[in-house]
Parts: structure tokens; C-alpha cells; sequence
DNA sequence: TAAAAATACTCCATAGGTATTTTAT
DNA sequence: ATAAAATACCTATGGAGTATTTTTA
């Protein structure tokens, strides 16, 4: 179940068509027709009334099922890409680290090299103390 | 996004691995493995971490949100697909319908029509005043 | 008759398979 | 050396398009 088929469904509904809902979505309305067919089919059931061409378009029972479910769906699926980009955005910032001269960096090294592996956006600044700082981003 | 593969992602984490969630799954390792490649190139992120083959796969965060929110939302499909199936149940069964003798049949013949359509599995009775019962599924 | 959806086709992208290579233990 | 994931490749399904037909208000 693709939920680019779920959001094609629901459009269709709120725009009370598949002409206009064509345009919503940037698709052509055999597109969208051959679509919900295929939603259809892999649910084994008929979500729209047809035959009513030129009407708005009705929901079946199971067309009421799906549209509420589905707008739950999309929302879950919203509020991941919105807790992954925020999360992307946690990685774009500055990292000032302070080591300890001996050892250190032996130890570390691995650890940081992971960090900026997995945080490429972060500018990490290194001081161990007493020496010079060292900056991850020499080209900036 | 399909949940199909969200799925996928998700079996591969709780399995611990791409081979062992092939079995579960009833795919190859490499189609699970080109899944989640496709599935990170659509999210821009990257999911797991690799270069650690023969050991458990290690979610990154962005891996820990997207297993969360996928959990969420394949129960999400689950309820939906269960309220279906309970409805469809409903569709399950008897209806006996008494209508008096003079006119009704015209009246009501399109509703029932369009009722007897939408609820195919409904074995309905009709029984006008007077007159002799009419089975709408004669086979059984 | 005009509108809207369905159908018929065509094309291409991609999901999935098999075979093989790479890599970490 | 072994086990596991990645890569290369091949095929077939189906997603999306254009053109056309069907349908009902």
C-alpha cells in the first residue's frame, strides 16, 4: 500500500473528482483513474460509486474506511519527515571540543572520525589544550 | 513511500540482519538490500550503518525515526485494514424485507438494486404482503 | 450535447530475481 | 575462511502518458 495512492484517493474525494483532483496533484486524470482501480484491487473492495460520471464522486462504506484512515496515515507519515528534519537540522551546527594533550587524541580519534561521519554538516573545532585549534572545515 | 517497504526496514531491524529478514519477508537479500537503498535515497538520510557485515545492523537516528514512525504507521494499516474486514462482515448475512403489495415493488426496486450491488454477500428475502417469498440468491 | 470517467494502447522505471563480488570477523 | 551485504545484470510488472470511447446529467 503506497501512500502516494492514499493521497491520490483523498484528493480525488476532497476535490469531488478525478478531473480536478488531476490537476491537484500533477497527474492525468487516466492516471489517477487507474490508480484507485488498483487500490481497489489490492483491497478487494470498491472505495467509489461509479457511474455517476459527471456528479461529484461517493464514497462506498468502505470509501468513508479508507478516507479517515488515510488522512491518519498521511499526518503519521508528515510528522516523521518533520521529526527527521528537524533532526537533520540538529546536524548543521558547531562542535567545540577541549582534549587533554597525552592520549588523547589516540583514543578519540576513531570516535570523531564516526561523529563527522554521521554529522558531515557539523563544524568541529578541536583544542587540546595548550596546543593550536584545529578546525574540521579548513576550506570555510 | 510504501509501507511495503517501510516494512521491510523494520523487519531487517527486529531480525537483526538483511539475510535473516529475507526469510521473513519471502524476498532475496538483495532486493531487501536495494529496498532500503531506495528508501534512503528518497529520504535523503541514511538508515543504517554499514560496513558492519556479519554483525547485528545498527539503526543511525534518522534510522530510529523512521523505525518509530514506521511502527506507527503499519498499525495504522492494520487498524484500517481490520475496520474493512469488520465491515465487510457486516456485509455478511440476511435480509428479509416485507413491502406492501400495490406499487412498492417500483419504488423500491432501484434501491434494492443498488443495496443488493454494494452488499452482494447479503442473501435478501422479499416478501410482499400476501404474495410468495422472493430469494435474491436462488443457487443456494 | 457536454462533462467526466473509463478503456486501450504505449513506454519506461523499478521491484524483484540470480549470480557474483566485496568485506569484516 | 566464512558469513553477510553490496553490486551487476536481467526481466517483467505496473505506473504514467496520449488518444479515444463510454456514459449520464
Amino acid at each position: 500500500m503506497d501512500l502516494k495512492v492514499i493521497r491520490y484517493f483523498i484528493e480525488i474525494v476532497d476535490a469531488g473528482g478525478f478531473g480536478k483532483a488531476s490537476e491537484i496533484v500533477h497527474l492525468t486524470q487516466p492516471a489517477l483513474s487507474k490508480a484507485v482501480r488498483q487500490l481497489e484491487l489490492e483491497l478487494d473492495l470498491i472505495l467509489l460509486e461509479r457511474g455517476k460520471r459527471g456528479t461529484h464522486v461517493k464514497l462506498t462504506p468502505a470509501g468513508e474506511v479508507v478516507y479517515r484512515h488515510g488522512k491518519d496515515l498521511l499526518a503519521g507519515r508528515q510528522r516523521m519527515l518533520a521529526e527527521l528534519t528537524a533532526q537533520r537540522s540538529l546536524t548543521a551546527g558547531e562542535l567545540k571540543l577541549g582534549l587533554a594533550p597525552l592520549g588523547s587524541a589516540e583514543i578519540f580519534a576513531p570516535i570523531i572520525a564516526k561523529y563527522r561521519q554521521q554529522y558531515p554538516q557539523i563544524d568541529m573545532h578541536l583544542l587540546v589544550r595548550g596546543g593550536r585549534t584545529n578546525r574540521s572545515d579548513p576550506k570555510r
